[in-house]
Order: C-alpha cells, then structure tokens, then sequence
DNA sequence: ATCGAACTACACTTAAAAGGTATACTTTAA
DNA sequence: TTAAAGTATACCTTTTAAGTGTAGTTCGAT
C-alpha cells in the first residue's frame, strides 16, 4: 500500500507547528504533542530524529524545548521523510540488489522502470518546502 | 520506507513473463515460478489477484496454466500495484479520515499536500504499461 | 547548591502486516 | 478415471509499526 508511517505523518505535524512560530521561538513537547495530536512519548522519541538531520534543534533542561533549525523554505517534505525513515525506496531491490530473488540482474526491466518511478516521486517529495505551507 | 511488497514485485515479473509470450499461450505456475525466481506456493497465491482485475485468465485442470488477459499495452504498472495492493494511498488519512488523529480536518495542509504527492505517482505508475517493457 | 522541568537513551511490549507454507479440494485433458 | 494443474482457506513465523516504561542528563530558577 506504499504509505509513509505514522511517524513521519507526525514528524510533518510537529515541523509546521515548529515552522508557523516566530522564527527561533523554542516550544516544548507538550505544548506540540497537544496542539497537533501527537502522543506525547512518541513524539519525544521521534524528534532526535529530525534532530539528527538538522531540521529542528532543541534545549535541554527547564523552559526547554524545540525550535526550528533551519528556514521553513529550506525544509522539503523529502527532507522530513528520509529523516524519520531513510532514504525512499519503491522497491527494497533499489537500495540493495540482495534482496533481488533475480539477484540484481541489470536486465530486471521491471526493477529499472521502478527506480524511474521513484525518482520522479523524490524530485516530487523534495518539491514542497513548508515555507509554502506557512504562506497557505 | 514507502516501498511496494514482495508480492507485488513477484506480479510484476509475472505479469512480464506472460506478457513476452505470443498472445493467449497458457503458462502453467511451474514454470513462471522457475524462469522469475518466484516460489511457486506464493505465485499461486498472488494469482488469483491478477485474475480479479481481469489483468490475467487461467485455466484449471491438466495443461492448464495462466494466459495474459488484455494487451500488454493496456496493462500499467497502476493495474498491477492496485491488483494486489489496492488503492494507493500515501498516507492512511488520505483513504479513511478517520485514522488521521486530528480526524480528517480539512485544513490539514499536511495531507492535502500528500494528496497532491499520491496523484503524481499515480499517474506516474499509470504511465508504464507492460507492452513498452516488451518491446525494450 | 538544588529542585524540578524538560529533553535523551534504551529497552520493552503488543499488535499488525509481510512473507511464506500446508492441506484439502475442484477442474479438466488425455 | 486418473493425474496434472489451479483454488480456497487456514496456518505459521518473522519483521515492522506503534507505543510505553524506566532511568538518566541538562539547565533555569530559586
């Protein structure tokens, strides 16, 4: 069925939170969590995530919390997909050709047309930033 | 990671194999299984799938076998994934509002824009029929 | 200094889905 | 009438998804 998970679904939630602030203003996980319906434990878990990938920043400690690390316009969903679930891949043969039960053969005709796919689904992912959702 | 099952990989290749024979011959399950690398229990399973969409035909009992149902031409990489996935949906909100924990507000710009995502590949996966792979 | 608010790390649990296998049955050409 | 071949259904095992628990660490405020 090809559909992104629940984490990234909430991830996407939690950046244009992040995003529609005034620019730098630190929101802690609770006031997220309760604004965009997000289970607070899993969104704790979920953000070093986007951490990592240098999307948000945070502080630790009190009045702590989540900031948006970079301009919303520099943040593309494609950014926020592979932050939570590595890179994107229609097929597992795309990433790595072991899987393949045809063993990679470069004649899989099937596989080739798949990786045109999914390259026009990234350029597709990375074609939307969430400045453009802020400005909606 | 946003990817198509095993299964539907298996269909695929199947449906190539089937789609390279001259029109209408039938192929028993054997023998697909062999020449794709598909474990035959499981290609017997998926079948029937492909038969449902009307993409194949079989036909039971001794030198049976399955047969391509319409034109190669006429079957896309869409007919396939739907055959066994069904309907493509990126996100699960986007099919059933009612998984979507901020319950299918329509103002969720998160899904609107996944929305417009899943309509670029389906139209991409619409845009490879199995006659162009043939003729490679 | 220290207390508590807040993030971090990691392990655990539960449920569902993926992938595959087994058994029994039906159909049909030879 | 029999063996080859698809069908139906149910089962099993492994992996992934989604969420929770526990024990930290950091740091602002007092």
């Amino acid at each position: 069925m090809m559909n992104i998970n629940q984490a990234t679904d909430y991830a996407f939630r939690a950046v244009l939170y992040l995003a529609r602030q005034t620019r730098g203003r630190v929101v802690d996980a609770q006031t997220i969590s309760k604004a965009e319906v997000i289970p607070m434990r899993f969104l704790l878990k979920i953000m070093p995530s986007l951490i990592k990938k240098g999307i948000v920043g945070s502080q630790r400690g009190a009045k702590g919390g989540y900031f948006l690390a970079e301009d919303p316009e520099d943040i593309t969903f494609l950014d926020v997909v592979e932050a939570i679930e590595g890179p994107v891949k229609l097929n597992r043969c795309l990433i790595d050709p072991s899987y393949c039960s045809k063993d990679g053969a470069p004649e899989c005709l099937v596989h080739r047309t798949l990786a045109g796919i999914q390259e026009k689904l990234v350029t597709e992912l990375a074609g939307h930033n969430f400045g453009e959702l802020v400005r909606k």
